[in-house]
RNA sequence: GGGCGUUUAGCUCAGUUGGUUCAGAGCACUUGGUUUACACCCAAGGGGUCGGGGGUUCGAAUCCCUCAACGCCCA
């Protein structure tokens, strides 16, 4: 059946995705084969498709799909992740749109709501990436909230805990007003703002006197509970000792000393307000000062603020200003620049909060996680981020783990009472019941007693897991799947969830298995959009995902997003590069189609042009396929792609396909065509990673295949030894067959004419590919002379000479003119190597091999010029 | 403020240990070409003081110093 004209995308790709998914293609299970192993990074269960998963799943795709036919067990492990904050919050927002207030629920009714919506809107992502081709295990899908997921994060709690590595503080911790939790550290996106300077004047109690203080934060003066100034400030002396008095509330508060206080910064005296800023509560804690909290958990003020209470804390900052310079408190107001924490998933501004929290202490569990980077046990792909990522481990904070959420793992501590320490970590209520008999010491107690930490633990203390969990491993660490398919082999993420993800995987897995996740990091770069702004919904400048599928192509896009993404490069998305993908594919069709339109004789033999001509790809074939091998076994993707394409579109199409096409309407020989064919198969395999699709479409429009015959599992080429004289002899004759048309095209001689080749082979070089220079450059008569023919064409490639003779007169003054001009350029490059060669410290200190490689240039220039000269003197 | 990184053609990027005619690729651009697979094509061509300055070396895009611009991470 003959191909249609132009290639379908759309039926192919539902056609073969369905193929491989009804003979079990992607599915893996434990044998006796090397595994190659992938966990998908989890992307929120609720969301949908953006270029960000485009890239990163492709680039899975690709190494799948590789080691699939490189004979592997290849296993990639797609799942979703229950995305605490975000999937709680859109819940809450659905429930508000409906009058319904989270507050009014109870725990159970909003976690039904919270599945309803997962449910409704989960998974659509997994099948948004089948679309892209994804040869994921769809078998093993996981997701974090499932039983024996949740099981393993609350078996690890507890042991963390048991092992007094989780702990419980009253701390200061970054807290999301708008989502009314806490956030880890890594969660805070600290931004430039324009803010102001406030200068306030404090009362000096039992005197007239004033102090003044400079804050960002006017509204806080009324949490304040002492001024702090440097004992070294000699400007203050006369505070020593003294009480100061808060303006409004009018709280007598101490004036204390400590050298903390930057006497260069604002006024040198400090206001200190424990309840609200990290370092005031250092100073709090060091002085013993009272701790007043002024805020709601919504940030407003409460009833500490008067007659502000329940007015939001910006609205509070601009009113109080007001009364503060009505009373004539305030002294001036400079506006200054600084950082402010901001909300990664709300953008709403942080505050920094006391409260109660579960805490991972980190420097120790971090430490083989930090040395398994350095020591390359874990390789980070492009190195540069082992610098950050060392500075990270090496800074390691302890990780606030609890988050005020319902949606999640509910933290497994339950209270018996009212005190710090009244509470005990269990896996269920009913083993808790014992062991908070015992703890209390009251045999007494019953479940009824009990009452669970309302608090959810944060997500990444679940996906850190995710290497482990999925083969559940943590729950039955001897199984045989987490034996056979753990470390897995690579993880391809984003940067940007180094510490989140990344390095917590590492920190568990050598905790939990005292082995790595996995052996390499291909960290990508960010999507952006021509201007460099970073994808994204809110700016409305990402193409949807899946209409740029319908209009390129799966595999025009898939080849698209890899063009131009080096590892941990930001990927400057333009749709062009999707167009320049399916014109690849265009082209890969094309010179299918040609093939398949060849009329067969067996009768004809081999052309000595296409004998030759297959040797040539052969060995080009090899020498691009190690190159490949190369840039796979570095991670450079992009490369391995542009490698492929070149091989494809240049050297099989635009150069082998022309030397063996038959004249037209003539049937080509059968050992050509079933050489080409097999060339063309070996071709399919190295594209298949990139361009599924229309790679299995045509392997199976070649020949009636079985499904084990399917070019998914078909086997990936051999790499054999190159035959580089081979190919630098084409090279030669390709620089011929260019002089050729160059000089056509110069004389505006049409390709259809033919002419005639007259050769001074000065430089000894093959006639090997003679038969093919006749049939590229259309030369009726190719002959090998010993002079010069006088009044043609000529060009020269190394110092042979080619003459092209024409009818009419050759312009003597031009051909004289291009003769000088490459006399003139090879004396100047025979110049350069000279000096070189005269240069006695070169020829002393550059290696023998340098050296040798000059007098090589040296000679050939020296032949060259020979050549120019005589055709010079003949022509005057 | 501390750390890391980047700067090469109009654009996006390669360039390994300092040494081939090393200044490259893809795209874009210019010119010519279409009854014969593909105009999503073929062929030919132009285009760069390798961010600036200084140094080491027989030799520097590559190593060192310095300045500048930009980006990222952390505080």
């Amino acid at each position: 059946m003959a191909l249609e004209a132009t290639y379908n995308s759309q039926t192919v790709e539902k056609r073969w995705y369905s193929y491989w998914m009804e003979h079990n293609y992607f599915h893996s299970e434990v044998d006796e084969r090397e595994p190659y192993t992938i966990v998908i990074p989890p992307p929120n269960v609720t969301g949908v498709l953006h270029m960000g998963h485009m890239l990163n799943n492709t680039l899975q795709d690709v190494l799948i799909r590789r080691a699939r036919l490189k004979g592997f067990n290849a296993c990639w492990v797609p799942g979703t992740d229950h995305a605490s904050i975000a999937t709680e919050a859109k819940v809450v927002a659905k429930l508000k749109s409906e009058g319904i207030n989270k507050e009014d629920l109870t725990r159970e009714e909003f976690l039904k709501h919270a599945w309803d919506w997962t449910y409704k809107h989960g998974g659509i992502i997994l099948d948004q990436l089948k679309h892209l081709g994804a040869s994921c295990d769809w078998e093993r899908t996981k997701f974090t909230m499932d039983d024996d997921m949740s099981a393993s994060v609350i078996k690890v709690f507890i042991d963390l805990y048991e092992k007094g590595n989780i702990y419980r503080g009253y701390r200061m911790v970054n807290w999301d007003p708008e989502a009314k939790t806490t956030l880890s550290d890594e969660e805070v996106i600290h931004i430039e703002k324009q803010g102001n300077l406030y200068y306030l004047n404090y009362k000096i109690e039992g005197s007239n006197d004033t102090l003044t203080i400079a804050t960002t934060r006017p509204e806080t003066i009324l949490g304040d509970t002492a001024i702090c100034i440097n004992p070294n400030d000699e400007r203050f002396t006369h505070l020593k000792g003294k009480k100061a008095i808060v303006p409004i509330c009018n709280r007598v508060i101490p004036i204390i000393e400590d050298e903390y206080v930057d006497v260069e910064f604002g006024t040198g005296c400090l206001k200190v307000t424990p309840a609200h800023d990290e370092n005031d509560k250092v100073l709090g804690d060091k002085h013993g000062l009272e701790v007043i909290d002024i805020l709601n958990e919504d940030a407003t003020l409460n009833s500490f603020g008067m007659h502000y209470q329940g007015k939001d804390r910006f609205v509070v900052r601009k009113e109080i200003t007001k009364e503060l310079e009505a009373i004539g408190a305030l002294q001036k107001i400079e506006t200054h620049t600084n950082k402010i924490g901001t909300s990664e998933r709300t953008g709403a501004v942080i505050e920094p909060r006391l409260s109660d929290q579960w805490f991972l202490k980190m420097k120790e569990l971090a430490q083989p996680a930090l040395d398994a980077v350095l020591e390359k046990e874990v390789n980070l792909v492009p190195e540069k981020f082992i610098n950050t990522y060392r500075h990270w481990m090496e800074n390691v904070r302890d990780w606030n783990i609890s988050r005020q959420l319902w949606w999640g793992h509910q933290i497994p501590a339950y209270f018996y009472g009212d005190g710090k320490e009244d509470f005990v970590v269990a896996e269920s209520l009913e083993a808790a019941v014992p062991k908070a008999q015992k703890k209390s010491g009251n045999s007494a107690l019953t479940a009824s007693n009990l009452k669970q930490d309302p608090d959810a633990l944060d997500t990444w203390f679940s996906s850190w897991l995710w290497p482990m969990s999925v083969f559940n491993g943590i729950m039955e660490p001897d199984n045989k799947e987490i034996n056979y398919y753990y470390p897995t082999n690579d993880l391809v993420t984003a940067p940007e969830i180094l510490f989140f993800w990344v390095a917590r995987m590492i920190i568990a897995g050598y905790e939990y298995r005292g082995e790595k996740p996995f052996n390499n990091v291909y960290l990508t770069g960010i999507v952006r959009d021509k201007q460099r702004r970073k994808m994204s919904k809110s700016l409305g400048n990402s193409p949807d995902p899946i209409e740029l599928m319908k209009q390129y192509g799966a595999d025009g896009v898939r080849v698209g997003m890899l063009l131009s993404s080096p590892a941990g490069n930001d990927l400057m998305f333009d749709e062009d590069l999707c167009k320049q993908g399916s014109g690849f594919v265009n082209k890969i069709w094309n010179a299918y189609r040609l093939i398949d339109g060849w009329e067969i004789s067996e009768s004809l033999e081999e052309t000595d042009t296409s004998k030759i001509a297959l040797d040539w790809y052969r060995a080009k074939f090899q020498m691009a396929l190690a190159e490949i091998e190369d840039h796979y076994s570095k991670y450079r993707i992009s490369d391995a792609l542009m490698a492929t394409y070149k091989l494809v579109w240049d050297d099989f199409c635009s150069w082998l396909l022309e030397m063996v096409k038959p004249g037209y309407q003539q049937p080509i020989s059968g050992k050509t065509f079933r050489s080409i064919i097999e060339i063309f198969e070996d071709n399919l395999k190295v594209l298949h990673p990139f361009v599924p699709f229309i790679s299995e479409e045509l392997w199976q429009h070649i020949a009636k295949r079985t499904p084990k015959e399917a070019l998914v599992v078909s086997q990936w080429p051999e790499l054999k030894p190159i035959n580089e004289t081979l190919i630098k002899e084409f090279e030669f004759a390709s620089e011929v067959i260019s002089g050729i048309r160059t000089i056509r095209k110069q004389k505006n001689i049409s390709f259809k004419e033919t002419i005639s080749l007259h050769i001074i082979n000065n430089d000894n070089a093959t006639t090997t590919f003679d038969a093919v220079i006749q049939k590229l450059g259309n030369i009726d008569v190719l002959t090998y002379v010993s002079e010069k023919i006088e009044g043609a064409l000529t060009f020269r490639v190394k110092s042979n000479e080619y003459f092209v003779p024409i009818e009419g007169a050759i312009n003597v003054e031009e051909e004289i003119e291009k003769l000088s001009e490459e006399l003139k350029y090879t004396e100047g490059f025979l110049k350069s190597v000279q000096g070189k060669l005269k240069n006695e410290k070169f020829v002393s200190g550059a290696p023998e091999k340098v050296v040798a490689m000059e007098k090589q240039k040296e000679a050939d220039a020296l032949a060259k010029i020979e050549t120019l000269k005589t055709s010079l003197a003949g022509l005057q």
